[in-house]
DNA sequence: TTGAAAGCGCTAACAA
DNA sequence: TTGTTAGCGCTTTCAA
């Protein structure tokens, strides 16, 4: 009676059984409406709240839906965002924002809450974990968690892989794990058919991250799909990497591009492999004196805000962030009315070319 | 054995008690090398993750911060943003994700998972109630939760109230709970100063809402020093109150403005409640073959992103909502270091003038 | 419609 | 360093 208060506290004030205190809370329908409104007076008197936990515990589910993302606190995204627009560096939405509105509000229309958190350390103590037993089911963004862990996870819940590539591995490995990606190889592809059929570009350079980005890798396939069909030459390897796909690995791989500009000089189009980069190499080249689209054109990849207020605005591929959480919610919830798991499923979201400025369209639309 | 593995599996597997398996997941440091790596093995071959909601149920603690927030889906806020920028209406910001992102950073940094949930249903089994059971502490944005029950749930858990006023609540009210707002007065009144003195305007027009908004009415107050300040005349009440604070009822008082406009003509300035209107309002104003700032200086309040792609570009005071969400953490996180509780706190932050050219600044900066 | 009783899976003393 | 033993507060049969 002294700590918070209990069903029993409440049953012993209202008269009824703990059981009865329960029912109250989970099928109000289910208990007389005198009693009920007794139970429920005796409640707001002690000030009690159903302990979660304990809810949770007895009826093995939690009413909760998770998410882990990356620590997506690219410095340079941040600063140079703000840099650009110091006025309000914070009107920018992160793709984790984007995915956890998605989630939200379908979590929210299945009755769910939505639990996040941004992985931290890993180790038995990960936050992942904590997320994980403290969910009904969870979506976790690429490369966010170890392999190792989810699949640990993956065997006592629904999980959701986000915009990673489908799981590639061997045996005993993630098979189970469901799969939601955007369509990377098609939007590059696109892009780079726009930017030879309609803006007759013939000798293109294609920016990619030296890290392996499976993302970055699916779009270089792309670009190569699209060279090939134009009868271009393809090549084997981008001619470029960036060490960090940010805002700073885009100027420098401007730069370079610039600077190691041979005998036909610079190329007539540059694809880079996320919007970031792109925009980093727009400043780099303004600053080298270089126009765009005029000199050479430039895109990216991804549909950031930030793309639409540099000069000149981002031509780009956008990704359906928001789609992706609810996707991801709308999986979870499938999986969970499963009595048996049924076979992993893999969905690819489409996307869709955003012609702006910087490749010669004339309007943004 | 058959279902998902417990602590009791995994100590069987690896041959020691559950308080070992307990510890290799509490401490692993308090457990020798051999029979923690011994623990981890086996929980690594039977899928074990640890239960939430035992952990929480023994331990009375969740490692959770919780979040309740509106229904924040203003249909038209939503559908007019995609008219003005109909090439990706998801750029924007809500509120709700601003403090979202504040408090998903803050809690990180002290070991807290961040869980979310927009206002529902109300009734016993609210969604409220869900999250106050699942959580350490919890935020909740101004008139999201009933009274009634945030008196309930903050008998239980430490509770921060976001950018609403503070209590104002009679015996036995919500006198326990901590608060956190923005200073609306003082930028109203700031931003109605810098129209009166640094652009000379007199004849002034506030618009507020007829719902009553607290944050609209300290605004209005603000509105009202500047005034006696300056020696204008003092208005008792907003000259006009929208029914819906959103671009829609923005719109339609500005067309009100302009058809009763009397034999002294337009007002030389208006200033509305919220940025929703002020751009509603520009939208009617130009419709109305009306330009601004030449025929009237026009300003909002809030700081949208939004703001800044109207023509012209909103004037506005900005209010700091991921700080909101950063404060309110710390403020909980104090409160749950503190074996008795403290006095309730009452935080004000300080808000920005933003100059733009919907007053007549010449730049956005 | 209500009650009694047996867990749910873990942590936290306390012992050893 | 490790094991034993009570609960933590609720849901859930099963009876009444």
């Amino acid at each position: 009676m002294a700590g918070t208060p209990t069903v029993y506290d409440v049953a012993g004030r209202a008269g009824v059984s703990i059981a009865t205190v329960s029912r109250v809370y989970r099928s109000p329908e289910s208990v007389r409406e005198a009693t009920r409104e007794r139970v429920l007076v005796a409640a707001r008197e002690l000030g009690y709240v159903p302990s979660g936990s304990a809810r949770g515990l007895a009826s093995r589910s939690t009413g909760v839906l998770g998410l882990c993302f990356p620590d997506y606190s690219d410095p340079d995204a941040e600063s140079e965002a703000a840099a650009v627009d110091a006025d309000d560096d914070h009107a920018f939405m992160l793709y984790s924002d984007q995915i956890i509105r998605g989630m939200e509000r379908a979590a929210r229309r299945h009755g769910y809450a939505l639990l996040i958190a941004a992985s931290l350390t890993g180790g038995p103590e990960s936050l992942v974990a904590k997320v994980a037993g403290r969910v009904d089911g969870c979506a976790v963004l690429a490369r966010t968690v170890p392999t190792e862990d989810l699949e640990v996870i993956s065997r006592r819940l629904p999980v959701v892989m986000l915009a990673g590539p489908p799981e590639q591995d061997g045996p005993g490995g993630l098979d189970r794990l469901d799969h939601i990606e955007v369509a990377n190889a098609e939007g590059q592809r696109e892009l780079t058919r726009h930017l030879i059929e309609d803006h007759g570009l013939r000798r293109l350079t294609f920016v990619g991250g030296i890290e392996d980005s499976p993302d970055a890798e699916a779009r270089f396939a792309g670009f190569r799909d699209a060279c090939r069909a134009a009868g271009l030459p393809v090549p084997d390897e981008p001619d470029l990497r960036a060490e960090l796909m940010t805002q700073a690995g885009g100027a420098r791989a401007a730069e370079e591009l610039v600077d190691r500009a041979g005998p036909d000089g610079l190329p007539e189009g540059v694809l880079f492999a996320n919007d970031q980069m792109a925009v980093g190499a727009l400043h780099a080249l303004a600053r080298r004196g270089l126009r765009v689209p005029e000199d050479l054109a430039v895109t990216g990849f991804d549909g950031i805000p930030l793309g639409r207020l540099v000069q000149p605005a981002l031509t780009t591929v956008r990704q359906p962030m928001r789609r992706l959480g609810e996707e991801a919610v709308e999986l979870l919830v499938r999986r969970l009315a499963e009595e048996q798991r049924g076979e992993p499923e893999s969905l690819v979201l489409p996307v869709e070319v955003v012609r702006r400025a910087s490749c010669g369209c004339g309007h943004e639309a």
